[in-house]
RNA sequence: UACCCGGUGGUGUAAUGGCAACACUUCUGAUUUUGGUUCAGACAUUCAAGGUUCGAGUCCUUGCCGGGUAACCA
């Protein structure tokens, strides 16, 4: 089909291919992409919607979108919306097949009595405490319920009044008769149902019984006529559970196929800890720009097709590794550099007079949009006697490796003129406040007629024309590479990172940046690439967010030599 | 301790019995009106030991190391 040939495939796809190949399913492919809806999908999740509607649309199947919503104690609408809007933002598209386990509550339930008929299932007495005792252990069978061997009819007719609310929360369970000796221990008579007196999201109070996962699951695949039904790998000793219902049911029989789910570094993609930040306010919900939620690359300013090509180079194998985040960087860097127009921004502002510029006056310069993009255009800037400069563009004392300003140094205006120092004003505190320099009339546009050379080019914003701004610096949510290796007796939470955010306030940005509206995102350069925060940024107000810095050879060269 | 699954540069992957390849990171250098981008170069005897084979990262055996599994969670 669509397939890309001469390229690699991983293994999964390799098995799709090769039973297309063979007919296999009349050579129909059909996955799923199966949430829960008890959080918000992170990045974990995008490598898992990229590989199922990825692999759907490359041989010329379907997708369907699924909540396997069978635990109601959890779940809740609220997260079913948003997971439908982070898949749409991401790029996809289930179409008519957006599905819930609930919708199968009473085909399950069909398929559960034709189970007790068949003399494989059997409603249980045992507490769960019993049940986890009778159960044994690695290396010690378990032992049969003493409900196991109950009749058909009394199994159907207490089955029913599971259903029909006559037991209390916990009283009974409909489990799978299977094999308490087998060394699996999702074999050793599974639960099937569990008696829950709770409201459901979907399906309201119409149900006190609820399938468990092993049970809702593969049926649910099997309904919706999944071919390839793409897991995680703690599920791999699930798979001949899986089997055996399809096999006992005799229904159509989904192959499932589990891959190495992705761990970050300096990250946690746990929904259980990820709760935790958000409930603990250690963060400001679940679209916090820290957060590896994919709401919150989204409002950090991270593009749906940068998140896409980091699934695709990260590849699908059944290795537990743990993915460096400069990999993702490098995607979001890669596309920001080719569609992000370059403007303007100092960061930390350090006032520069130029002593000889005629005072009251400015003039405007021209300036390339995006020097990748020569569709982009340009645009003017003003600029004037006093301009805002990076502070960390003067020194003192500076190396003779540093190119930017000093006094009695020339540096480059960038699309302006040559920069002279001449000298430092300071505080009583000792502070520099100021520089006084001048500028050469003659090297407008940044070129000197007599040919002489400027090492170094810095950004700049007049000041008399900037717009004030609150610009947020992220860095790694956790100060350790991998966060769930916590030492013996450290809870995870003292591994945040303190610094993890910084709020600048008072930023100077060049005029233009007044326009950007919500989600705008652009290149401040020298400095990195940002976003127009889409929650806290008003036109009175703007925010911007540092979605990711621009590399930095010079901070590099810094630490090296000490 | 039982069962299942893994192990290829610092990181993520490829090589489908035939010259260990690609991307990222790091380091060198070139170019540059962003210390960005771009370009060039450097960085491995494939966990170990045996075996099969003309030939093994790949197949077999054993060992070592790592992960998962004993919810009425998913």
């Amino acid at each position: 089909m669509n397939a890309p040939e001469n390229e690699s495939l991983d293994f999964v796809r390799q098995i799709v291919a090769d039973d297309q190949s063979n007919g296999k399913h009349a050579g129909r492919v059909h996955t799923r992409f199966p949430p829960e809806p008890n959080g918000y999908l992170h990045i974990g999740h995008a490598k898992s919607i990229c590989l199922n509607f990825g692999i759907a649309e490359q041989y010329g199947g379907k997708c369907n979108l699924r909540f396997d919503d069978t635990n109601p104690e959890k779940e809740d609408t609220e997260y079913v919306e948003a997971i439908k809007e982070d898949i749409r933002w991401l790029g996809f598209d289930w179409q008519d097949r957006l599905f819930f386990a609930s919708d199968y509550f009473d085909q399950l339930y069909q398929w559960a009595i034709q189970l007790i008929r068949g003399g494989h299932a059997y409603v249980c007495d045992q507490t769960a405490e019993e049940v986890r005792e009778y159960r044994g252990g690695w290396n010690k069978e378990g032992r049969n319920s003493p409900y196991r061997e109950r009749s058909v009819e009394e199994n159907l007719d207490l089955f029913e009044r599971m259903k029909q609310g006559e037991f209390a929360d916990g009283e009974k369970t409909l489990r799978a008769k299977i094999d308490m000796t087998s060394a699996n221990m999702n074999l050793r008579d599974p639960a099937m149902y569990r008696i829950r007196h709770v409201h459901h999201h979907r399906t309201g109070d119409a149900w006190c019984i609820y399938p468990t996962y092993d049970w809702a699951h593969g049926q649910s695949d099997s309904m919706e006529g999944i071919t390839h039904s793409i897991c995680t790998l703690e599920f791999e000793n699930h798979r001949p559970l899986y089997d055996w219902y399809l096999d006992h049911l005799g229904a159509h029989h989904p192959q499932q196929i589990e891959f190495a789910k992705l761990v970050l570094s300096y990250t946690v993609t746990s929904k259980r800890k990820l709760l935790e930040l958000v409930q603990g306010d250690y963060v400001d919900g679940w679209d916090d720009p820290r957060m590896p939620t994919l709401s919150g690359f989204r409002r950090r300013g991270f593009t749906p097709e940068s998140i896409r090509q980091f699934c695709n180079k990260i590849g699908v194998t059944k290795f537990n590794s743990l993915t460096d985040l400069s990999l993702l960087e490098q995607s979001i860097r890669e596309h920001l550099n080719k569609i992000a127009p370059r403007v303007m921004g100092v960061l930390d502002p350090l006032k520069v007079v130029i002593e000889n510029y005629p005072e009251g006056e400015s003039e405007m310069r021209n300036a390339i949009n995006n020097p990748e993009d020569d569709a982009a255009g340009i645009r003017t800037i003003p600029f004037g006697r006093e301009l805002y400069i990076e502070r960390s563009d003067f020194l003192e004392d500076a190396p003779r490796k540093f190119f930017r300003l000093t006094v009695g140094r020339e540096v480059r205006l960038r699309y302006a003129y040559f920069l002279k120092c001449e000298s430092v004003v300071k505080n009583d505190a000792g502070e520099i406040v100021e520089l006084r320099c001048t500028y050469d009339p003659e090297t407008a546009g940044g070129k000197a007629p007599d040919g002489r050379k400027v090492k170094g080019t810095i950004h700049w914003v007049s000041a008399e024309h900037a717009v004030d701004a609150e610009v947020r610096l992220y860095e790694h949510l956790f100060t350790q590479e991998n966060p769930s290796d916590v030492p013996e007796g450290v809870d995870w939470k003292e591994l945040l990172n303190p610094d993890s955010l910084k709020v600048l306030t008072h930023c100077k940005l060049e005029p233009s940046l007044a326009e950007a509206q919500s989600g705008d995102r652009f290149q401040f350069e020298r400095n990195g690439y940002f976003c127009v925060d889409a929650q806290d940024s008003t036109a009175d107000k703007l925010v911007f967010n540092r979605t990711v810095s621009l590399k930095d050879g010079w901070s590099k060269a810094k630490k090296k030599n000490g």
